[in-house]
DNA sequence: GTGAAAGCGCTAACAC
DNA sequence: GTGTTAGCGCTTTCAC
């Protein structure tokens, strides 16, 4: 009847409160969990049903303690705010509670510094810990992965199990395809210096613009942002590009804003390209031709390799995920404007 | 000189190790540490430069053991992929961290049982949780407060503590708006059914449009996404309004982009308004009016307020905090059509 | 099959 | 001031 008890205690119910109601020792409870096969039938249900209604659950810390297993992972992402994480932690905490994991997020402003010092904080308190696009330097990745079992996405170190999504190829097919609508000029928005993954697309640039015979001029580096995309757009335009090529889907929206305003038509005047294919791209207005990076899966994967790190215990085989990439083809590009007309708005933009 | 030293185990480093180095006892090194006053200095010193010569880092799960204190906060919302959240958990996150706490995130996939197992499942392992937009029914909501210290976010319930977000007024604004425009006939998009602050919004709608006399059609409920406006748009324009609102900036995007599609001018024939701000908000075409929520100052607020109730430990005064919400007049909203041309392309819609 | 007992790493009395 | 000791809640030998 009073099934609601008294003023229950809020730090309460602990194995030894079920032992005593079962009539058994904590042993036999904690096996009851954890081994059933090794307790007789009515001695675990008696246990478990007095586990259930005194509203038993086990404390993981204590567990943690002597099992040396948290049932913590940790994820590490440089902006919450910048739409591309939300989907890799939607990803990766939905996996992790599926493997009956909890997430230790945070958020590292884009700063270098704070990574490192954040994942020393949490490896005691995690079992593994996955860094997004860390920025920090290789001497500071290695001396982290020495405290804690460490998986790193869009981002490669030596020794360090990666998720690696597939930057370079995105990049050549999305100069293909420019090159094919017959761009022979392009400007590229450099993302953040020390991102690895701007390196990458950079890296995937040059070689292809320069085996299609595409001019190129690069600019930046720049924050990730809708800001700094529209004060990218201004300096992209006066090198007079037939396209555009940013870091990033918030600063090519940045530069698609930007542009619009500033009354250049996009595609006729120039195409845009972006990265990521955040939720928005496509809302744009002309929706945006994107790089698709597959952020959540990233973030599920991670997770998987994490607790598969893990689980063949230290430093085994290493094993690179490289999850593909694809061009998603919108209204923000198409062919550049006619030789002469190009000319005379250029010189009209230059005067 | 082999300042690395060898192959460091990965648990490591307990406060024995710091102790046997520093040759004193683990209590000594303990209170190195928490009480520094409680100990001469040249014994403190050489406890803290054993510390960091050998990288300690206290055991959070053992320490929390014996103080019952966990040091982790959990975050608990329904879509982390909705723009409204990333901005929350960020300022949660931040001020989370800036007290020494971390921050277990938790994404519910908008499905209100899975609200209840969750912080069921976590109140062992957190000193609080804060819960955005709980779906939940007040029973149970009633059930999970007694097994941790909970704070609400976007949500009442009685004895517990909350952020609200003042949503009312916000959609006192909006419609005050609209009806300083012209508007007299206007479509409301419901949230989710058991959202409460679709709740609020619906009731302050109700008071407002009654109160100035505006015709006002209610659809929904609908899921708070940009495909349900999409969905929802065909459906409000049948109603044939001047003007409509939706729960959010998501659905309120899908609106615009569906409405341009068909043709209808916004705001020259139908005015549209969303809540929340999001970053998006702002880059649509046109550039969405809509109820900007304090969203990342929710997050920090949520988690002063948590810290500040365990710290006075059990059910102190009741206390809820309101931000104020804040309408940002942007170009998707104008006067309504003329009479007779709205008449027109109306009998047009309905052939 | 079940219980007693030894800790996991740490803090908090309690001695000295 | 500092060391010794008793646990926090749990899992896991090791006896029985």
């Amino acid at each position: 009847m009073c099934a609601v008890g008294g003023p229950q205690r809020k730090r309460g119910v602990t194995i030894n409160d079920v032992a005593a109601a079962a009539g058994t020792s904590i042993s036999t409870v904690s096996r009851a969990f954890h081994e059933p096969d090794m307790v007789r039938a009515d001695t675990r249900d008696r246990a478990l049903e007095a586990a259930a209604a005194l509203g038993y659950t086990p404390n993981r810390a204590a567990r943690g303690l002597i099992t040396g297993r948290t049932a913590n992972v940790g994820l590490v992402v440089p902006d919450v705010a910048n739409p591309f994480f939300p989907a890799l932690i939607k990803g990766a905490q939905a996996r992790a509670r599926a493997r009956d994991y909890a997430l230790l997020l945070v958020d590292t402003d884009e700063d270098p510094n704070t990574e490192a010092e954040v994942i020393r904080g949490m490896a005691k308190q995690v079992d593994g810990v996955i860094a997004v696009s860390a920025r920090m330097s290789d001497r500071a990745l290695a001396e982290v992965a020495e405290l804690t079992t460490l998986v790193l996405v869009n981002r490669k170190a030596a020794n360090v199990p990666a998720i690696l999504l597939d930057m370079g190829g995105g990049m050549r097919q999305a100069i293909e395809h420019l090159h094919a609508l017959g761009h022979r000029r392009c400007v590229y928005l450099n993302g953040p210096r020390a991102s690895w993954s701007n390196r990458q697309r950079r890296t995937a640039l040059r070689a292809t613009t320069k085996r299609l015979g595409i001019a190129t001029t690069e600019l930046g580096p720049f924050e990730p942002s809708y800001q700094a995309g529209v004060l990218a757009a201004d300096l992209a335009l006066a090198e007079d590009p037939t396209a555009i090529v940013a870091y990033n889907d918030l600063m090519a929206l940045g530069v698609v804003a930007r542009l619009a305003g500033r009354g250049v038509s996009i595609p006729g005047d120039v195409s845009v390209v972006g990265f990521d294919d955040i939720h928005f791209a496509g809302m744009a207005s002309p929706p945006l031709t994107t790089v698709a990076v597959p952020a959540a899966a990233a973030g599920r994967v991670a997770v998987d390799l994490l607790l598969h790190t893990i689980g063949h215990e230290p430093a085994g085989e290493r094993e690179d995920y490289q999850l593909k990439t694809e061009l998603r083809v919108r209204a923000s590009t198409g062919p550049p404007p006619d030789r002469a007309r190009r000319s005379a708005s250029s010189g009209g933009r230059r005067a």
